[in-house]
RNA sequence: GCCCCGGUCGUCUAAUGGUUAGGACACCAGGUUUUCAACCUGGCAAUCGGAGUUCGAUUCUCCGUCGGGGUACCA
């Protein structure tokens, strides 16, 4: 099994792409066949070196590895040539020396394919004159002469597929600048590669009979093909940037895990059949076939992706998230890096940091109280505990740094003196927590306080509580 | 216009010629709790419409409708 994506650099890695390469890579690595990438960069006006950089960028970070490649079709137009020029040699396609504009307002005019009148022109020419003004140097186009009839091939999702070759038109193959044409290349391209199995887009569905009956033309064998559904936006509309977020690089940077995209790319137009949702990648290849892929379009949910994304965060080895947060918090001044050399202190941050976050960048926010000095206090905190009561709000944070003065600094010895105070000011503990919780993280939310006092340690955390108290006053 | 593809809760999906049409996300309610999450319990919610085949169609067929793709000397 031979199989294959081949990207066109005129862009970034959009997430269909991105799909589709998740879907090819799965079938290969499940049943041992061979992933080949293929830059389609025929099109030289659009394609850029940068654009092959992002999209190869993307495939890496998904996870998705090639065998073989990545090849260039441009390195390819010698063969895609002469491919051409065999099939005007032999009979099955022709010149057209046209002018396309022309040939296109004609056609227009008289409610016919601009292929067709072309074609009738060729046979107006004839071919002693035709071959005159090849030889003449004229340039022409090549043509590919579509025979009469009906082109059938089976395809792995829809099954069998037909086309009445009336409504094929006589596709360009071979440009008058003498650069082969999409539908010729990939022909050209995937037989040199001998691939397999073709999986795309429904987009290039209508593509398909042209080129099965350019494989038939030039005698090569046909792979087989699968056409997997396109995915929309929230509006049912295709996917576009009017969407938000389409590449892949904007969900890298926005925080969201390599598997925990690959996992909702995959479970996009397939699923294993089971209630399964929540999947590896040893278990996509396990799971994955062909036979499961669906055949309508789906949307795409960053609702989900966002849910799959914090159950792979729960997952995720912890030196990796490490190193996600320290590459996020590098831009804060008062950073502290040194704090996360600390493997055992670092793992109980994690864990009651992690079910707090969905992606990276909440988890850096929520770590970011406790690796950096500098406190961010959020307004809506600071109005609610602080200022609406400021006279009670230092009573109170004087009373805890009087109750946690001495005591050995756990969670339990804490919680007691918390709550043993609270009940000899007779007032609920609760009302001890807000305002200490506005001093130690200067945020509404966080991990239990307990946790955030003992993760904090006595030091920092009195620092804190004694600065609280100071921003009280002076406002 | 012509050709082609598709249509199950808002979303991703499961299922079968006969089921109370299942699960998940989201949403709502309750529980837990110092907050926010997480977690647990419960709830809301779907077979595009119309014919036909059939004892029975969401499933099979046709028509319509809606959505999508193609119809380039783009890929």
């Amino acid at each position: 099994m031979r199989l294959r994506f081949a990207p066109s650099p005129t862009g970034y890695l959009h997430v269909g792409g991105a799909r589709t390469a998740v879907f090819n890579w799965l079938i290969a690595r499940n049943g041992g066949g061979t992933f080949v990438l293929r830059v389609e960069d025929t099109d030289r006006a659009r394609s850029s070196d940068e654009h092959t950089q992002v999209i190869l960028d993307g495939l890496t970070w998904l996870g998705v590895d090639w065998d073989e490649g990545p090849f260039f079709q441009s390195e390819g137009v010698e063969r895609h040539r002469a491919d051409a020029y065999r099939l005007l040699e032999e009979g099955k396609a022709y010149r057209d020396f046209s002018d396309s504009e022309a040939v296109r307002a004609e056609a227009q005019e008289r409610g016919m394919h601009p292929s067709r009148v072309a074609r009738e022109k060729m046979q107006e020419l004839g071919a002693e004159e035709t071959e005159r003004r090849a030889e003449a140097g004229e340039p022409f186009a090549i043509r590919l002469l579509v025979p009469d009839g009906e082109t059938v091939f089976h395809d792995l999702v829809h099954g069998e597929m037909h086309f009445g070759n009336e409504d094929i038109d006589d596709l360009v193959i071979l440009r008058s600048d003498g650069t082969p044409t999409y539908n010729l290349a990939v022909v050209s391209d995937d037989a040199e590669m001998r691939i397999t199995h073709v999986l795309r887009g429904d987009d290039h569905l209508s593509n398909t009979p042209k080129q099965v009956l350019l494989y038939r033309a030039l005698g090569y064998s046909e792979p087989v093909f699968a056409h997997v559904p396109l995915i929309l936006g929230a509006d049912g509309k295709k996917l576009s940037k009017r969407h938000g977020a389409t590449a892949v690089g904007d969900y890298s940077k926005e925080g969201i895990l390599p598997e925990a995209m690959m996992n909702f790319l995959a479970l996009l137009g397939w699923s294993p059949g089971d209630d399964r949702e929540f999947m590896t990648r040893d278990e996509l290849i396990e799971a994955f076939s062909t036979d499961r892929l669906l055949k309508s379009a789906s949307v795409f949910d960053t609702d989900k992706l966002a849910w799959l994304n914090g159950r792979h965060l729960a997952e995720h080895p912890d030196a990796e998230l490490v190193a996600h947060v320290r590459g996020i918090l590098d831009e804060e001044e008062s950073f502290r890096p040194e704090l996360l050399g600390d493997t055992e202190w670092i793992g109980e941050l994690l864990e009651v940091i992690k079910p707090r976050a969905r992606t990276l960048d909440d988890l850096a926010d929520q770590a970011r109280p406790f690796l950096c000095d500098e406190l961010h206090f959020e307004s809506k905190a600071v109005a609610k505990h602080w200022e609406k009561d400021p006279t009670s709000a230092i009573d109170r944070l004087d009373a805890l740094l009087d109750a946690f003065d001495g005591i050995s600094w756990t969670r339990e010895d804490l919680e007691t003196a918390l709550r043993t105070r609270a009940a000899a000011m007779d007032v609920s503990a609760g009302k001890l927590i807000h305002p200490l919780r506005v001093s130690l993280t200067g945020n509404m939310a966080s991990p239990g306080i307990f946790d955030v006092l003992a993760l904090l340690g006595r030091e920092r955390s009195r620092n804190r509580m004694e600065d609280g108290v100071e921003r009280i006053r002076r406002r």
